[in-house]
DNA sequence: TTATAATGTGACCAAGAAGTCATATGACTG
DNA sequence: CAGTCATATGACTTCTTGGTCACATTATAA
């Protein structure tokens, strides 16, 4: 947690810095990002910085729960209404408000999608604090899914889970490298529920057969 | 490519000086690995590493070379067979023999995980130069599985090759985490077979809807 | 044996990193 | 005004990096 400092700050100033932050965080991996850059871009001192963080590891996991904290905050309201939903229709929930999160916040697709690739070695420690909330979030999903009929009994769940989340990296990189507007939200969605078909039904030509 | 002065080492050297850097570069993402750490472990001078690689990109990129071409050589005679095998065979066919390919060699698994995960800027456009084979290779194949009628053709095709290389991976991922044992890869293969059954028929338990 | 070419070497360089600290500034308090 | 306390500062330290280079050593050839 920073220190009390910099709460202290006007909040021109934090969201000064924490902007430059979160652009120096979203373009370079964590071990290459420098605190340097960001002291110089947002015109403060070294000394500074050091007053309101306590080192730079402070400040990461710091915007990292920020964003986690603003990603549930936009997804509360989908989540109260899981209850009426069945799997799919709850994941497609999920897809849907999540890029809807994106778009209006693409810094932090992009720092989120790096925290998860990088494979430094302070990365790997960090996203143990963050992501079991992740795998649980599916794993659970795919439970009730299976009560409810709508899930195959015979999976690895642990493993479905597993690649739900990294499909869904893909995906999401594989339509957002095209565009990025806001008309074309609902085109993805369309993209989108082909992948889902996908996903219930196989890549499969044969009919039903199990 | 690693200059004439290299080639001329003893192998003895050669392979002390490939085994330590692979060691560097399975551990650390490019940016972290240090020329410094290879050439302390690995017993040489500064100087004469600089005599054997233009820089440190040459070296990385040589190694990769090397480990791609064995991936290759490992895979031709599996790959001379594929006119007899419908879609999910020949798959299933890559990944085993990627699978024992990485038993042998799980050294190479993991650099070449950290190659596909690394971010950093410089692994973007090297991977740039290695990994169109990887894309066209499943492209090609799933487009053979249509015209024999094993793949549903209302696919976008790309998208479904990026799923089925991080499906790859997070797959491999899960195996191997738990065991790495030589008895171990018939279990997995019989683990495998349940995820393509995943792969062909979906999540779902409906019956044949398409 | 001497001359030449190929290798080996580590001190060195410039750049950049994270983090520290003595000092300066300025705002509030009595 | 004087004193105190939070904040601001950038030069500094220490460390590591990739890469260079003048020089030493060894091997080859004449």
């Amino acid at each position: 947690m920073p220190k009390q400092t910099f709460f202290n700050l006007s909040e021109e100033k934090r969201e000064r810095i924490l902007k430059e932050a979160v652009m120096e965080f979203k373009s370079y991996n964590y071990d290459v990002a420098s605190v340097n850059r960001i002291v110089e871009k947002s015109g403060i001192s070294k000394g500074s910085f050091y007053q309101y963080f306590i080192d730079k590891e402070d400040l990461y996991i710091y915007i990292m729960t920020i964003i986690g904290d603003k990603k549930i905050e936009y997804m509360t309201p989908t989540l109260m209404n899981f209850n009426e939903l069945n799997f799919y229709e709850a994941l497609r929930e999920m897809y849907r408000v999540g890029i809807l999160f994106a778009l209006e916040n693409p810094d932090y697709l992009e720092i989120g999608t790096r925290m998860m690739r990088d494979t430094s070695g302070i990365m790997l420690k960090i996203r143990d604090t963050f992501s079991p909330k992740g795998d649980e979030v599916f794993i659970a999903l795919l439970e009730k899914g299976q009560k409810m009929g709508d899930i195959r009994l015979d999976l690895d769940l642990k493993l479905v889970a597993k690649l739900l989340i990294s499909m869904q990296l893909s995906v999401v990189d594989y339509y957002f490298e095209k565009h990025l507007d806001e008309g074309y939200s609902m085109k993805i969605m369309a993209e989108l529920d082909k992948f889902f078909d996908l996903l219930k039904y196989g890549i499969s030509q044969e009919e039903g057969k199990k």
